[in-house]
RNA sequence: GGCUCAGUAGCUCAGUGGUAGAGCUAGGGACUCAUAAGCCCUCGGUCGUUGGUUCAAAUCCGACCUGAGCCA
């Protein structure tokens, strides 16, 4: 078969997160990233779509080898460690991953293999010297001048470029200079967001070089097939971990099975410090073995906390792990989801961070659900009479916020806006509280208005399940509790049950809560957190 | 040095030619179904500075300042 002829898959969904390196423990960003794109994973699962979401682990090249010697360890019983502390994080932030490639799979050594194989047969790898400083840090060739004095790495402040004169196969990115712009050109939204896009047109409309893809004297890695005393390059290597990713687990890995089913890649979601390796290098290399290039690159901000960057050496990183289990995976979700425009940098402030949870989730959302929910249980035994929408007399305020709700929301969804999405739902939630105190249930209960009570209290119900409903790819767990309590037997972690049972044209419409739904006892769905005691 | 982005209420941001907006925070009020929650009102901005275009500029153009980033 020729992988050119790939048919376009339908109806499904691929998009990856970085394959982290495991150098260290995972650091913020990374979950950060891994946050988003689980929850557009999770919207594009509600929206019916077959999805891969592909995440991972970066394993090999120096900077490892040599961080687990520092360890006294073997690198894969090192990389071992890293990757455990990886994924128990990934299950504490609920994240839904389809995919978990290492790049320590055997799988994955026969699928470099076959692609080096092929870009080699394209005449795109050559031979040649590579002299310069070279930060193991980075895992990058350096310019003079972008080092600081004495040759310590710009960015790892406190390392040393070494000087390396050596053999390097090279890739021939310059071939693909304008390829790649066509790309761009053709594609105006494959690079997002559009400061980034710019800058990378930027990039390479000033010339591409080749660049060196194997290193020597470097065990911790793939040979190169046709000269095994070099070692492929850990980028090379990394970036097509997303490829055998592709794989099902009883597949023979080959490229062709890999291209199968759910190539090409919709949507690469990474933080912006590697943008060129993802829209630059990857496609070109993409190019190179003649495979289609991918939809979209998604380039998100950086956090910082408290307004200044973090790092290491000025001592204020932020744990995700110690986050989590501060607070819960849908509180540190919908903090950084709703709280930072996506694409920008965005800062992290723990008195803020309690203000926005407690004045969204528990007092506008939780509330709401608790106080209406309370009524039904005090005036109608816990079961909602049913009720008859149409019949209602005059304008319902949330009936009409709540009319093409979810299309405006899924619009957010599918171009990253999470923060967009979220203020369209609250603007539900908020109606819904003003509507509940104009309307003032508790009054007409005392003037034995009952159909009206009840209508009044469905239609609010109504919005928070709604509300509950849109808001599942970013509060999981909230949104399950919200529809257990409203009676429905629901699990938005449960992907087979959305698929089949949660059907985004039904519950993203009004009137689903109409059928005499007996409530749950109510319970606050998510607790106030304490404000934080300054010192 | 070149380029890109940002600079609007105490905080986070929306607003791209027609009388300055939202959420959070703060102060006050009425209510009571509720996680002392929600609702109403108020405080709060010469929209970075400065020239210009226009009947009209946060919005368009020029210069400059500050911050972030990409490249050299």
């Amino acid at each position: 078969m020729t992988l050119e002829q790939t048919s376009y898959k339908q109806n499904k969904y691929t998009l990856t997160t970085p394959l982290y390196y495991v150098n260290d423990v995972p650091h913020i960003g990374s979950a950060y990233t891994t946050i988003a794109a689980d929850a557009l994973a999770r919207s594009k699962r509600l929206q019916g779509y077959e999805v891969l979401l592909i995440t991972g682990n970066d394993e090999h090249g120096q900077k490892i080898q040599r961080t687990a010697e520092a360890r006294g360890l073997e690198p894969q019983v090192h990389c071992d460690e890293i990757v455990e502390a990886f994924d128990r994080l990934w299950q504490e932030l609920n994240i839904q991953y389809d995919r978990f490639i290492r790049t320590t799979d055997p799988r994955h050594g026969l699928i470099v293999r076959e692609f080096f194989q092929r870009v080699w047969d394209q005449g795109d790898i050559y031979l040649s010297r590579q002299q310069g400083w070279y930060c193991v840090q980075c895992e990058e060739f350096k310019e003079e001048r972008e080092l600081l004095p004495d040759h310590y790495c710009a960015i790892h402040t406190n390392k040393v470029a070494e000087w390396r004169d050596e053999e390097n196969y090279f890739f021939r990115l310059s071939k693909y200079q304008s390829q790649l712009e066509e790309l761009y050109t053709s594609q105006p939204d494959f690079i997002q967001p559009e400061s980034r896009r710019k800058e990378v047109l930027n990039f390479v409309a000033q010339g591409l070089t080749d660049f060196s893809i194997s290193r020597i004297n470097l065990d911790w890695g793939f040979p190169i097939p046709t000269d095994p005393k070099h070692t492929i390059y850990v980028w090379f290597d990394a970036l097509l971990g997303y490829v055998t990713a592709l794989l099902d687990p009883e597949d023979e890995p080959t490229l062709a099975n890999a291209m199968a089913k759910w190539y090409p890649f919709d949507l690469h979601l990474i933080g912006k410090d590697i943008l060129r390796f993802h829209a630059v290098y990857w496609q070109a290399m993409l190019m190179s073995a003649g495979l289609p290039t991918s939809n979209k690159v998604f380039g998100h901000g950086f956090l910082t906390k408290d307004g200044q960057k973090m790092g290491k050496s000025l001592g204020n990183t932020l744990d995700p792990i110690e986050l989590v289990n501060k607070y819960s995976a849908d509180a540190i979700r919908y903090y950084f989801l709703k709280e930072i425009e996506f694409g920008k940098d965005g800062d992290f402030n723990e008195t803020r961070f309690i203000d926005i949870l407690n004045a969204d989730l528990a007092n506008d959302l939780g509330n709401l659900l608790n106080r209406s929910s309370g009524m039904v249980h005090k005036y109608f035994q816990g079961t909602l009479p049913a009720v008859n929408f149409d019949a209602e007399l005059g304008n319902n305020p949330l009936r009409e916020i709540a009319e093409n709700l979810g299309d405006r929301v899924i619009n957010h969804y599918n171009s990253l806006a999470f923060s967009n999405a979220c203020q369209e739902i609250f603007a539900l939630i908020r109606a819904g509280n003003k509507y509940i105190d104009d309307q003032a249930p508790w009054k007409l209960y005392k003037q034995g208005e009952m159909a009206t009570v009840a209508l009044v209290l469905a239609s609010v119900l109504e919005s928070v399940r709604l509300g509950a409903y849109l808001l599942s790819p970013i509060v999981p767990g909230l949104s399950s509790n919200i529809y257990q309590q409203l009676g429905f037997n629901v699990n938005f972690n449960d992907s087979p049950q959305i698929r089949d049972t949660l059907e985004f044209s039904t519950h993203s419409s009004w009137g689903i809560l109409t059928t005499g739904q007996t409530l749950l006892t109510p319970q606050p769905i998510f607790q106030k957190l304490e404000p934080l005691q300054l010192e």
